[in-house]
DNA sequence: AACGTGCCTG
DNA sequence: CAGGCACGTT
């Protein structure tokens, strides 16, 4: 260690004043001066003995069962939503002819013959994918519909796929022989008639390039061309007798059906009461009849949207059927032997109330549980500390509960409304205190006239002792999960504030909470798809729940990958963006003196570079600074307000200092700060409590030491911020 | 020399 | 928050 001493002197003559400490950041090389020096300063402030070094063992998500329970069942009943959505739509009718076929197995082998259950689901597919790829190739292979992709579809894409490749090596072997006198145009019609072999991408491209080729290689492609067109009639031809054949199973399916409910339904069918029956028939005969009678073109023309339409009326009117011989009474046990349609749709109207009830019920278990934990005094009982070591950091959706509707208020999109609180004015501003002793300005709860309302408009126990800030006051920041520490925290004031809870959590929370994290999702997600090619045509809204990797998947399973942009080959990023700033930001809370290695671990989807590393670390000197600041000036102004002791100094939610870092380290409010960072920011705000108060700061260097100390204090990061998007995951669990 | 840090400034 | 600077460390 150089003398720094010395150099600050020297410095100080000097129109800026140097007080470089070279605190490094590798804990190991601290020396045993500053080991000795902080000791002593420990043992002075601290009578408790308990240690500062102690080293704790971060345990990762220690609540992580409850958020993944409840992670599961949102994401759960987001694929249900998902499947709801217009292109999974045609899923919906593929997996009921699945299953229809699942449950009817033996007892209907007519089912499985009539190519229903294979080639009928893939005209749907197909359908699907023509027809929205006129207007946007990709879409068709956009993953929306994947989620809910079963292995059964997977394998016929596979086959489809295979059988595409196979055509067109067939054809380009016949190009090659055949004669070049085939029309241009043939091209325009193949596209049209027969998308399904070849990638509406593909034949695009190929129109691209054609316009630049030269006469000869033009002739080759019409050769081509036209030989696919051939092939595409043929396999029009055996589509359209499969679907004759469908039509018929279905007609026989729908003479069963009459024959099983009386004339009342068949009644409902011809008044447009449409049984799922005739409303399965429709959809499949108008299918087949577009295939028939109309152009391939105008069979691609039914809007995906109806699909949903249908499934949703389908489902509806299941459960009418479901409940008619209920209603009946004398009926029940008849229905499920002779009725061979209705299993398949019970099963799935079964099945989604199931899941959905399920779902609920659990979410709702485990809200309640949490909000009725709030009014106990006794955090414990629900939260025991020792069962939840360090939990400092909480992915868990209960955590949402300390966020006030106010607080949440400041945080749609990018809009935040200031809180008073940030604009806390300077301690020299500051009318000093009638008095003192007992009115310590951290704590929340003194009455200090001078600074605005708290802004979660809480109400004050009017005759609650402000003398006594920690112990006293309820804290509305408060969180249900204790930490575990050994920190030379006033004991008794980390107690009796851990048992208080906050007292409003707002009704509207949930409401809020969605609004926020989708604005969250919105902005990381529109970040990452701007950038990419697979799904243009889509609003961010139907996109911001696709994670990037999911998109990179599919493209590059599905697309030609030179078709891909840079960006979407790869996650990395080239510079920094505002998430990554809020995302530093919060891991100040863990760590002041990141390493430039552990950046790069952290912010993994950078690019990195010199530029990037520095403007990082730049990042978190700026934050250390803001920091350091704060401390200085809430010490000064303890001081100010007559403290003597550090044992005064406690840094709880509620108090002030507390809430200006918090602004600015945490503006949204959407993050749970870890209890390990009020007991360094304590420890801080004690160094330089007693550092003033022996009048250290006379030395320009003075603040060497007390960042010696602090740079000693950082705790591991969770990993959880290793993941690019951790933002999301963070704010949204 | 390259890098990290803190201070100051805008 | 970033740029510029001085300085310490490697």
């Amino acid at each position: 260690m150089p003398d720094h001493d010395s150099t600050a002197l020297l410095s100080r003559q000097t129109k800026r004043r140097r007080v470089d400490i070279g605190v490094k950041r590798t804990v190991g090389t601290a020396s045993a001066f500053f080991a000795k020096a902080r000791a002593t300063f420990f043992s002075a402030m601290n009578p408790q003995g308990s240690e500062q070094d102690v080293e704790y063992s971060v345990v990762q998500h220690a609540d992580g069962e409850k958020s993944n329970v409840l992670r599961k069942l949102l994401k759960r009943a987001n694929s249900y939503e998902d499947a709801m959505m217009p292109f999974p739509g045609a899923t919906i009718i593929s997996q009921l002819l699945k299953n229809n076929m699942n449950k009817n197995g033996g007892t209907e082998p007519s089912f499985q013959a009539s190519g229903l259950s294979s080639t009928g689901s893939e005209v749907h597919q197909e359908d699907i994918c023509s027809n929205s790829s006129r207007d946007s190739p990709p879409e068709c292979l956009s993953p929306f519909g994947r989620p809910t992709m079963s292995q059964f579809d997977m394998d016929r894409l596979c086959d489809e796929h295979l059988r595409a490749k196979r055509a067109r090596v067939e054809n380009i072997i016949r190009g090659m022989s055949h004669s070049p006198s085939v029309a241009l145009r043939g091209n325009e019609n193949e596209r049209e008639m027969a998308p399904q072999s070849v990638s509406p991408r593909e034949s695009y491209r190929e129109n691209k390039r054609k316009q630049k080729l030269p006469q000869q290689q033009q002739q080759s492609f019409q050769q081509l061309v036209s030989a696919r067109k051939e092939q595409k009639r043929e396999e029009r031809r055996q589509l359209k007798q499969q679907l004759e054949d469908m039509q018929k199973q279905l007609r026989q399916l729908q003479e069963k059906f009459y024959q099983i409910y009386d004339s009342t339904d068949s009644e409902n069918d011809e008044d447009g009461n449409l049984s799922e029956d005739s409303m399965r028939s429709e959809i499949l005969e108008a299918r087949a009849q577009d295939s028939v009678g109309r152009s391939d073109n105008e069979m691609c023309e039914l809007d995906p949207g109806q699909f949903i339409d249908r499934a949703r009326a389908l489902i509806r009117e299941q459960e009418m059927a479901e409940n008619k011989p209920k209603r009946e009474g004398s009926h029940k046990e008849r229905d499920p032997g002779p009725n061979s349609l209705q299993p398949e749709g019970k099963h799935l109207a079964e099945t989604l109330k199931q899941e959905l009830n399920t779902a609920m019920s659990q979410v709702v278990d485990t809200v309640v549980k949490v909000f009725s934990a709030k009014p106990s005094r006794q955090v414990p009982q629900v939260f025991p500390p020792l069962q939840i070591p360090q939990a400092r950091f909480a992915v868990n959706g209960e955590n949402h509960n300390f966020h006030t509707a106010n607080q949440r208020l400041q945080c749609f999109g990018d809009v935040i409304i200031p809180n008073p609180l940030d604009t806390f004015g300077s301690v020299q501003m500051r009318v000093p205190q009638t008095r003192r002793k007992p009115c310590p300005w951290w704590s929340a709860k003194t009455p200090r006239t001078s600074l605005p309302p708290a802004p979660r408009g809480h109400h004050q126990p009017l005759h609650q002792s402000p003398c006594r800030p920690p112990r006293a006051s309820p804290s509305t920041f408060r969180h249900p999960f204790p930490s575990l520490d050994g920190l030379p925290v006033s004991e008794s004031n980390r107690c009796s504030h851990r048992l208080l809870l906050g007292k409003d959590r707002a009704s509207p929370e949930s409401l809020d909470l969605t609004r926020e994290t989708t604005s969250l999702r919105t902005k990381m997600s529109s970040h990452h798809l701007s950038h990419h090619p697979c799904s243009p045509a889509h609003p961010p809204s139907t996109a911001e729940g696709l994670s990037l990797s999911l998109i990179k998947s599919e493209c590059g399973d599905l697309q030609d990958m030179s078709e891909i942009s840079p960006y979407s080959g790869s996650a990395m990023q080239e510079g920094l963006s505002p998430n990554h700033l809020k995302k530093a930001k919060l891991m100040f809370f863990y760590t002041r003196y990141p390493s430039s290695n552990m950046l790069k671990t952290y912010f993994s989807d950078v690019k990195f570079n010199r530029c990037i590393t520095s403007q990082l670390i730049k990042w978190f000197s700026n934050f250390r600074e803001f920091y350091y600041i704060q401390m200085e000036k809430y010490a000064r102004q303890a001081i100010n307000d007559g403290v003597t002791s550090t044992e005064e100094l406690s840094i709880t939610r509620d108090c002030e200092l507390y809430r200006a870092l918090n602004m600015h380290y945490n503006k949204a409010n959407d993050f749970e700060v870890p209890e390990r960072f009020l007991e360094v920011a304590q420890i801080t705000l004690r160094e330089f409590f007693n550092a003033i108060i022996a009048g250290k700061d006379v030395d320009p260097s003075w603040k060497k030491a007390i960042y010696k100390v602090i740079c000693k204090l950082d705790s591991e990061v969770p990993e959880i911020f290793k993941s690019p998007n951790c933002l999301q995951e963070l704010l949204h669990e």
